[in-house]
DNA sequence: ACTGCTAACGACAATCACTCCCACTAACGA
DNA sequence: TCGTTAGTGGGAGTGATTGTCGTTAGCAGT
């Protein structure tokens, strides 16, 4: 970590810099109203794709870096998906606080899930067996109703 | 998933085959028990190492291929670190049973844990949003008493 | 509006966990 | 012991993610 917020020129003028604003760019906007967009958790791979498609493209690199940037700010949520890929999805600004999701394993259709019990429960189990510092995962995985009759459809063409 | 339980010979012959086991290799046996010894989530690429080092060196892909193979058998956890590396746990024969984990994220050591509520609340959340095929995952991580104790000296030294 | 500083870009190379492939080996039932 | 074939392993291939570094473009100051 570099040392921010006190910068002395060559001129030997002191100045007071606020906090250091990350600049507002194209791309950081494009992949944000994307990300935004998609109704479900998406992968870097899907955006950076997305992107192309809009005819905006954005180089790779900066997609992730700003997935990052967002999850940092808290304005996006990661998950691994089961097959270990990073998969990000928008949390509105005020959204930010703790929550989990209930995620369609094959549309990514999302369900924003808060539970006081569940916390509770967390907390109690670490304090009984004296861990402290908890943080806790909990995604629930399944087949939204759409996606189910989708797939009945196609059973029966058979 | 290809046909198994029965085999017609050459000779005309009609057999019943029992349930297809596998055959015992040392390989598989290695494997096993070096997971078995690790107290608390390790890589596969971690017990490949251990294994080489212990001076029976077992191919990657072997290594593997019996990480997959215990996990469906419900002898061992898999879970995500948190940069998405695959780590897995050995669950003794007889803890085969639904169950999650309070994992301690300087050590590894892992507590099993099982909670009827919250199994009884995923699925009440999914049935409430209308998905199927519900799964789930909950993990906790923290740090534990002992590691708690070293950080605090350590942290004395200085 | 013009200028300088430097954060942010992006093309490409590099890393790295993991999977595929396939000739070869060894477990084990007959 | 023998034949069948599951299992092995080295090496090549895959695909996501990160690192590099010369170029571009916000934006504060003038
Ligand atoms: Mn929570
Ligand atoms: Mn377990
Ligand atoms: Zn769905
Ligand atoms: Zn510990």
């Amino acid at each position: 970590m570099s040392c921010r917020g006190l910068l002395i020129t060559v001129t030997g003028k002191m100045q007071l810099m606020a906090t250091p604003k990350q600049r507002a760019t194209v791309q950081g906007g494009a992949v944000r109203s994307v990300l935004a967009d998609g109704a479900g958790f998406s992968s870097a791979q899907d955006i950076h794709a997305a992107l192309r498609l809009q005819g905006k493209p954005v180089g790779l690199s900066t997609v992730y870096r700003h997935l990052q940037s967002l999850v940092e700010q808290g304005a996006a949520d990661v998950i691994q998906s089961p097959d270990g890929e990073a998969t990000y999805r928008y949390c509105g600004e005020t959204t930010s606080a703790h929550h989990h999701h209930l995620v369609c394993r094959k549309c990514g259709h999302t369900e924003e899930v808060t539970a006081r019990a569940i916390e509770r429960w967390a907390a109690d189990i670490a304090s009984k067996f004296d861990f402290s510092d908890v943080d806790h995962t909990v995604e629930i995985f399944g087949t939204c109703a759409p996606c189910r009759r989708t797939a009945d459809e196609i059973a029966l063409d058979t």
